[in-house]
DNA sequence: TTTTTATATAACTATATACTCATGTAATAT
DNA sequence: ATATTACATGAGTATATAGTTATATAAAAA
């Protein structure tokens, strides 16, 4: 087993809480196909600019996403691509867990009619 | 862009945040190499019983681990290893992160120096 | 110069969550 | 039967964080 010590465990701690809230991931699935700038990702996510504006804050200062200021628009985009990899195994996770579940379910079903035809 | 709808969002949040927590994290690297119960895994951690027993109900009701009873004793274990994947990603992204910080510190540093020397 | 547009941020509130302490519960040992 | 061991859980507290509203700032337009 892998030895890490309290720090370890606090930074990626903090690295996993930044994907822990709807609104960031949401942006970050906005930033995929490329930069946009704060009006867009209001848009977007449904958003108050306020509230948006601070979770770019708190992306950029990690450094998972980088701005570019042009004229009075700030325009946001991914630093690393990588990031997507993360959502993608997490997805995945949830899917095996929800078709487990679904199948549960069926032969939790199953057996319910089992019962009421005996 | 991929679609995902509000319910998507959250579910992949609470994923997340499940590992945005240094003593889950810890308990989950604790039981990398097999199963191991209750009083193992307070020995190991360093965090009280009763902390480390909600953790694991935390884990254990989100599927990412599963409980086993024997005697007095339970004894949790890794559902799925690709739990590890996810925290490997961070670590490298991390590490990145932690890599080109040391890079734009030395440059700084030398910048400095040839400053000193002008 | 004044106004408008785009973004950031401070102050505040509400909620979630990590932790501790105390206690409940269930299996084993005496 | 009682005590002990191993674990779970409820109550209470402290802290962190997401969100809102109002305001500050800075570039561009009028």
């Amino acid at each position: 087993m892998m030895q890490l010590d309290d720090q370890a465990y606090a930074r990626i701690a903090k690295y996993f809480q930044l994907l822990a809230e709807p609104m960031r991931l949401k942006i970050l699935n906005g930033l995929r196909d490329g930069e946009k700038n704060v009006s867009e990702l209001v848009a977007l996510s449904g958003g108050t600019q306020a509230n948006v504006s601070k979770h770019l804050t708190m992306l950029s200062t990690a450094n998972l996403i980088q701005r570019e200021a042009r004229g009075t628009k700030a325009y946001y985009s991914i630093v690393d691509q990588q990031i997507f990899d993360l959502c993608g195994l997490v997805c995945g996770q949830l899917a095996m867990q929800m078709s487990t579940a679904a199948a549960a379910n069926e032969s939790f079903i199953s057996a319910m009619q089992s019962q009421a035809n005996s």
